[in-house]
DNA sequence: ATTTTTTTTTAGGTGCGACTAAATTATATT
DNA sequence: AATATAATTTAGTCGCACCTAAAAAAAAAT
């Protein structure tokens, strides 16, 4: 039963999200991630590595332990239910529960969570397509990749987003981009990577930007 | 816009239970409802007065401004909302759901707020049979005295509880005292103040204690 | 192999919300 | 009215989570 505090809560959730097998996360990029200063993370890294939630050595990056992992998974899973709550029962646009979600997350009771989750119908995909882990931890896999990865002439469905902030989630549902829609990628422009494609039978351009935060799902 | 801390939203409510009209409230009584020290509570109170949200004059009890009851009732009205929603959608116990109100009565989001109230129907009562304050601060009128205030020979509906731990909850519950169940009162002991009265037929006693934090409405 | 730049850590400090112990003021008792 | 008791405030600390500025180490550039 470790009791984590908020702040320690969201900085497993960020070392989680910034972590890459092989690499140790550094100081810096979990500051830039948590709108904080280096030294802040220093003397945090200390503490959790103190909790065994994390490895740390001096300069030289930082890598979760099991235990870092799995309480990081506990804290991303409610905060895609809240999420998907706030949405399916709430009736919030998928724009305006991110920032909800942030505080829901950090709720204790384990009770709590598991009857939210049998209230939803157990989903396994939050509002921007990123999937639910369950009880113990495990999370549908994920066959998708960027718009801009993908090559001209192919047929792909939206299924998530990268970026979460209002701002590119409102900016996605001017353009009609949202999940579940689908289209055929064009052409990509050499000198800007802006991307071109079609839409319910509308040519469209996004900028690299855009395409860099869309997820699909490659079709035949 | 006031922006407080839990700190601050906790002490507000506790300040607008304690409250009654004409004396101030005291130091102590504000630490004993808050599991906290007095001096801890003098600090506080400082603030909260900088604020505007209550008066306070050294060694002469406190009382909150206008702006600190508006403020304590968003809390209380988010608290209640959040009980209803645990009880009616997530089928939680009556007794299980105080706890986590507690934490979820500090989520802030306007917006949040008011979907909640209108996906739960803009209930009026919570689970223990307090009024939910509406959006503008206003709650439906209570007529009701604790079993400890009523007269033999008369009959009585259970409308609420005074005390909202789960030990006392879940002692009601085994004694099928929960709320809508009607009874008469046949007696009080006077040497101990218990009461004896008849539900469903069966006769059944209640100290003092218990008596005190039932609430009941009158029945001609 | 130096030098420069970047990353990370250390040192020292702040605000918040708690605490204990001691002083002060108010209230009750004699 | 003087004294004892209770309530409240003050003074001084502490842990947490942040900060800035400076030092140290690592990485990159020359
Ligand atoms: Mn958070
Ligand atoms: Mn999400
Ligand atoms: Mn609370
Ligand atoms: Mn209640």
């Amino acid at each position: 039963m470790s009791n984590l505090s908020i702040s320690e809560e969201n900085y497993l959730k960020a070392i989680f999200h910034l972590y890459k097998p092989g690499e140790g996360i550094g100081t810096n990029a979990i500051a830039r991630h948590l709108d904080t200063k280096p030294a802040s993370v220093t003397e945090m890294l200390k503490k959790l590595a103190d909790k065994k939630l994390l490895t740390y050595e001096k300069y030289q990056g930082v890598i979760p332990t099991r235990k870092g992992f799995t309480l990081a998974l506990v804290v991303i899973r409610k905060h895609r239910l809240w999420e998907y709550f706030l949405v399916e029962k709430l009736k919030l646009k998928w724009d305006e529960v991110h920032e909800i979600a942030e505080q829901l997350e950090h709720i204790q009771s384990d009770l709590l969570v598991e009857q939210l989750d049998a209230f939803l119908g157990f989903p396994k995909l939050d509002p921007h397509g990123d999937p639910i882990p369950d009880k113990e931890g495990k999370m549908c896999a994920m066959n998708c990749c960027c718009v801009s990865e993908i090559k001209p002439n192919s047929n792909a469905r939206i299924f998530g987003v990268k970026n979460h902030t209002s701002a590119f989630l409102k900016h996605l549902e001017k353009l009609n981009l949202t999940i579940g829609k689908t289209f055929t990628l064009v052409n990509r422009n050499d000198f800007d990577q802006s991307v071109e494609l079609v839409l319910n039978k509308q040519t469209m351009h996004i900028s690299k930007e855009v395409a860099e935060n869309i997820l699909v799902e490659k079709l035949k």
